[in-house]
DNA sequence: CGGTATCCTAGGCGATACTG
DNA sequence: CAGTATCGCCTAGGATACCG
């Protein structure tokens, strides 16, 4: 009997459109290892613009996931960590992770394969 | 020590790329329960609309982890299944449903003030 | 009922250039 | 280095209407 699972899909419905987004939950997963300043996560999380790491960062701080700190340097320095809510997210973060090497095999040949345009569009333009 | 996230961060990306998905993972969910018709699905997932579901579906039978069983009866019927592939994100996301149930207030109060627009915009345009 | 096809708009997101 | 602002493509995805 799992009922539940739909009597709750409302809030899972929520928390889907706040945090179900690539960049976010990268972001996240990348803060579990501790402080982090602006230039290292965008080394780290692979493809992700300054644009949207600046984005996603702001958002992720009004939702009190993380915490900005400014250094008053010469060289600007400014690092972002966990608040205890962010950190929250490991559990799920970690499930999540466990998961994609579990199932790496699948998920890299299917990341080859997925279609960069729609089903069943003309794909001559194919850059 | 947790180097390994990072080493990892590419997999994450990937997996990240194909199913963080709203829609994908509430329809995942779903399936949770057991074999599911189209109707029943729309119902159920708070917000869906038909086309979104139906190509939703397609997508997650190309990736394997739903199947789909059409009953030749006169009215039309169709059922979705999760593959065994399917029936595996059931880690994740069980852990994920725990962690919206677990901070529910403060999702629903971001959820709430989420903002329609952007940051800094001029926001009299609010409809 | 289940699914497709078309239209159409908001906004996600990259590229680029500029401030402190 | 950190961050903002601007432009512009291009797609997600809702609304609507039509087939089997």
């Amino acid at each position: 009997m799992v009922k539940s699972i739909l009597d709750e899909s409302c809030i899972l419905n929520q928390s889907l459109t706040l945090i179900a987004d690539k960049w976010t939950l990268l972001i996240l997963m990348a803060l579990m290892q501790g402080t982090k300043r602006n230039s290292e996560l965008n080394r780290q999380i692979n493809g992700i613009s300054p644009k949207m790491l600046t984005q996603t960062l702001k958002t992720l701080i009004r939702y009190g996931m993380i915490e900005r700190t400014v250094y008053p340097e010469v060289p600007p320095r400014v690092e972002y960590t966990l608040t205890e809510f962010g950190k929250s997210t490991a559990d799920p973060l970690m499930a999540l992770l466990k998961w994609s090497v579990d199932w790496e095999e699948q998920l890299t040949t299917l990341y080859k394969n997925r279609q960069t345009g729609l089903a069943g569009k003309d794909q001559s333009a194919t850059k």
